[in-house]
RNA sequence: CGGGGCGUAGCGCAGCCCGGUAGCGCAUCUGCUUUGGGAGCAGAGGGUCGCAGGUUCGAAUCCUGCCGCCCCGACCA
């Protein structure tokens, strides 16, 4: 992409009722913009860090059996009076009412609507275990959103919604999900923590928040610390393979991680001192079992291997692909900006043209530019005619992995200038040696 | 929902107390000079001062009501 043709609104001095440092720095990277209290609008560059979240979540829902479908944003309300949740979840629903003064509502989660789809074709247990997913737009009309996309009210949500004949089953579904969620957060450079959490309005008895730890953070948890230390499962994984997959949960659950609604004051102390972590950190995912609760009112069953009907267990699964970006500029940035980690970064590579209208400059920036993109490296390629000082800030305040700079000073030596963003290191080496290390 | 604060150009702000036809920096546009860490000079464009009433010869400024947004707390996938 070339800068010049891109649309990349920044911003030199951050908008005053921005806050954290994740909201300061989305807006002024130009990846945001607010349209209302707690409705943003993603801008292109958010937007594609937003699409790569997604990917990543995709993909390891994907391995572990989970399905993709997408459920609308708008729903009835009948369906929520059979599960009695219409009058109990308040005014945090969005309630609207159509032409013909039917009562709708923008949805906050799925659990009625995936229900009911499955209870329309599942009838019998040999089409379990299921789990359906989705990436859709939730709203909650929050008392107080705040801090950009990290508290909004219109937020994206990954919800997963796993059916199961009995609880054995459903543990195992509630299991392959915990992996798979200690993975996807783990490809976002990010260390998330599993956390015995309260359950609120879904309900259910089994639950795990899962926390990155961020001075920030809005929540207060308490763990001990060797959890910073473990190993994420790896890719190749068995999800099916029951006992191997409770072992990583048991192990991932073994040692004290509480948030402070749990917390358990006495069981901390038992921690030796020095191991006892109690920090702030933000709520990335949040899984749930909650049996029947759904499928016993809104009569979701299948009959077992004996001839009995009884009604499917259930769990459900989210993420906020929303809230991560900012989470993910919370754990990563510095005082010039973000520093993307490789896997989610909106472009791999910036390319400063440091004398645009010279040809020599002009000639090199090209070639590379058309060789990386070549091998389907993404490039921001900073085409303007703004002055050397400005398109190193610019680039540092998007943070992307790698900046490569190409001026007549370098180049006159058969040069460029590659720097690694988080380390902030820079070398001098050829194009084509450049063009070797950023395919890497 | 309680408490506090703020709405003036795309962004950051001054002007308001003490009423007199709206200003600064950045950004934008034009020209010239510059060109390796947010350039300089000269010129230009851009604002129903959140909205509606009221007071007044005259309101960004004073009064009333409303709307929007932010922060703290309580609440919260």
């Amino acid at each position: 992409m070339r800068l010049s043709r891109y649309f990349l609104p920044i911003l030199r001095e951050a908008p005053r009722d921005a806050e954290i440092v994740s909201h300061r720095l989305m807006l002024r990277a130009g990846m945001i913009r607010q349209e209302a209290a707690g409705i943003y609008a993603f801008l292109p560059l958010g937007h594609r860090v937003l699409t790569k979240v997604c990917q990543i979540v995709r993909e390891e829902q994907n391995r572990a059996g989970a399905i993709e479908m997408l459920m609308p944003t708008i729903q009835s309300a009948d369906l929520w009076r059979e599960s009695g949740r219409y009058d109990d979840y308040g005014k945090e629903m969005l309630r609207i009412e159509d032409r013909h003064e039917r009562e709708m509502l923008f949805g906050p989660t799925n659990e009625e609507m995936i229900t009911e789809i499955f209870r329309a074709s599942v009838k019998s247990y040999k089409q379990l275990p299921l789990n359906l997913y989705h990436i859709q737009w939730k709203f909650r009309d929050e008392v107080r959103p705040r801090f950009g996309v990290y508290r909004s009210r219109e937020f994206l949500m990954k919800d997963a919604y796993s059916f199961d004949l009995d609880a054995e089953g459903a543990r195992h579904s509630y299991n392959k999900m915990f992996v798979a969620y200690l993975r996807t957060f783990a490809r976002m450079g990010l260390k998330a923590i599993p956390m015995v959490a309260d359950t609120g309005p879904i309900g259910g008895n089994l639950s795990h928040e899962f926390i990155i730890l961020a001075s920030t953070g809005e929540s207060e948890v308490f763990c001990q610390n060797d959890f910073l230390e473990f190993d994420v499962p790896a890719e190749g994984v068995d999800f099916d393979e029951k006992t191997g997959l409770q072992k990583i949960v048991d192990r991932w659950t073994s040692l004290y991680a509480a948030t402070s609604e749990k917390h358990d004051a006495a069981a901390f102390e038992k921690i030796p001192e020095p191991k006892r972590l109690s920090a702030r950190g933000i709520e990335v995912g949040h899984i749930f079992y909650f049996g029947t609760k759904y499928s016993e009112p809104m009569k979701a069953t299948v009959s077992g291997p004996n001839g009995n009907v009884s009604p499917v267990h259930m769990g459900s699964y989210g993420i906020g692909p929303s809230r991560l970006v900012a989470a993910i500029i919370e754990a990563s940035h510095d005082d010039k900006g973000i520093v993307w980690p490789e896997a989610i970064a909106p472009f791999k590579v910036g390319l400063m043209n440091l004398k645009q209208g010279d040809a020599a400059t002009d000639a090199a920036c090209e070639q590379l530019y058309s060789a990386l993109t070549g091998k389907g490296i993404d490039v921001l390629y900073d085409d303007t005619d703004e002055r050397a000082g400005a398109k190193f800030a610019t680039m540092d305040l998007i943070g992307l992995p790698w900046q490569v700079t190409v001026g007549p000073k370098a180049l006159a030596e058969g040069k460029v200038e590659i720097k690694r963003r988080s380390g902030g290191e820079r070398e001098l080496v050829t194009p084509e040696e450049a063009i070797n290390r950023l395919s890497g």
